[in-house]
DNA sequence: GGCTTAGATGAGTGAGTACTCACTTATTAT
DNA sequence: ATAATAAGTGAGTACTCACTCATCTAAGCC
């Protein structure tokens, strides 16, 4: 044996075997993640995936009948990995505060994720099984969360009386534009970065997006006026 | 010769040669979009572009040194088609209805190409050409404009004073996350068309966007109590 | 008509690719 | 120890695909 894994391995219940106590199909799914984020579904090889989990190529084919069986277990994971704890948030704070604290949580949690996000989003197209994952179990869900959010407070007066899903999707639109928008300036530009850390950046946007959507929709405006950090606008 | 279309016919210049006038390179781009947006880059091979556009597939080599090389045009043309008259609209019109306008006319424009346009932008991801075709020129032009137009507004006291490109970006991220959405639902369910018609939906979604976007970045609100269409909401 | 030449062709080529399978190695049970 | 089993291996297989090139076709010119 040149390199590899040992067969039978089953690593005796007890002791943790330092460094690699992930189940094998776990390695597997978290090399094929990485090589598919940075290479697409179709530009990633199983052979690179199987050096990248330090296994042989025809390990992979125990675990998974298929390449794309291994894409849809991986998009399935992703989205767990996406939805998890998202009910969590929404405390008692003010609408503004929950808003945006929830928004950044997601953001932290996608954002090492961003690549592989995006080639999912692009292979629900072709392949219907990750479609259902993605939109029928993530999108859907956090979007039903939030569209009752949204109703609750219509009906306590404070939002206006509009489609709630609509609603919603404007406001989640534009923070997922916003991510995906600064991952291609981030990558056409990367030094740039320096000048404007990403916490700063994310806090300021995200703020503007929230302070703009809440304004679109409430029911009455709280600050007449403009919005801290920059001044009102002059003249009128 | 079983089938294809005849060497050296530079179609003599004067009467339109019925059905076939556009130049050979023409023709093989108009293909590879076809196939582009079928398949993806990856998934699209020569052989079945040359199929679509009727020649040989090593005709294709004499147009264009490597498959990439017709990503990069292709994306090039959908660029300059997609910034197409972009100007032209913004008239004397109220800023409600300038941007509904706006809006539509992109929509319109944007739909039958879908497609191709969410292949882009992933190919994009991993080729800087199309990186620059479409982010560079596309968008960035398109972002400018815009924010020239809310610069302006801000100027003159009816908008907020609030970072014009990132306001700009929530408008378009909640027009761009409705089509996308729009379009996977459609795919997912394509009876539900009927119950509910493309234009209608459209002329519905995009009223309300540019509603919370105007509402929410409006240094005074116009009409103080809800919006057409819904009743306003009861208690308080 | 004969000559030249740009354009078009499609079988062929070589570099991969996903997946298989006969075999090796370790673990567990007896 | 020995047998039985489970896990892992990687060279091999059948196939696909982007790209090449020797050959063919027809238009343009005299």
């Amino acid at each position: 044996m040149t390199s590899g894994k040992s067969p039978g391995n089953r690593m005796g219940r007890g002791g943790p075997d330092n460094l690699h106590d992930m189940p094998r199909k776990q390695e597997i799914m978290a090399a094929a993640a990485k090589v598919f984020a940075r290479k697409g579904f179709k530009g990633a090889t199983t052979s690179e995936i199987a050096r990248e989990a330090g296994v042989a190529e025809g390990t992979i084919f125990r675990y998974f009948k298929t390449k794309k069986d291994l894409l849809v277990d991986v998009a399935g994971s992703l989205a767990v990995e996406t939805l998890k704890g998202i009910m969590s948030e929404m405390s008692a704070k003010s609408d503004e505060e929950s808003l945006k604290s929830l928004i950044y949580n997601r953001l932290e949690l996608i954002r090492p994720n961003l690549d592989l996000v995006k080639v999912m989003f692009y292979e629900a197209q072709f392949h219907p099984e990750v479609r259902q994952m993605i939109f029928g179990r993530v999108i859907f869900e956090a979007a039903q969360m939030l569209s009752e959010y949204f109703e609750a407070r219509v009906k306590m007066g404070i939002f206006r009386d509009v489609d709630p899903f609509a609603a919603v999707r404007s406001l989640v639109g534009a923070v997922f534009t916003y991510i995906m928008f600064d991952s291609v300036l981030k990558t056409a530009n990367p030094a740039w970065e320096d000048s404007d850390p990403q916490e700063a950046r994310d806090r300021r946007n995200v703020d503007l997006i929230v302070d703009i959507f809440l304004n679109g929709v409430r029911a009455t405006r709280e600050v007449p006026g403009g919005l801290p950090g920059k001044p009102d606008a002059g003249g009128i």
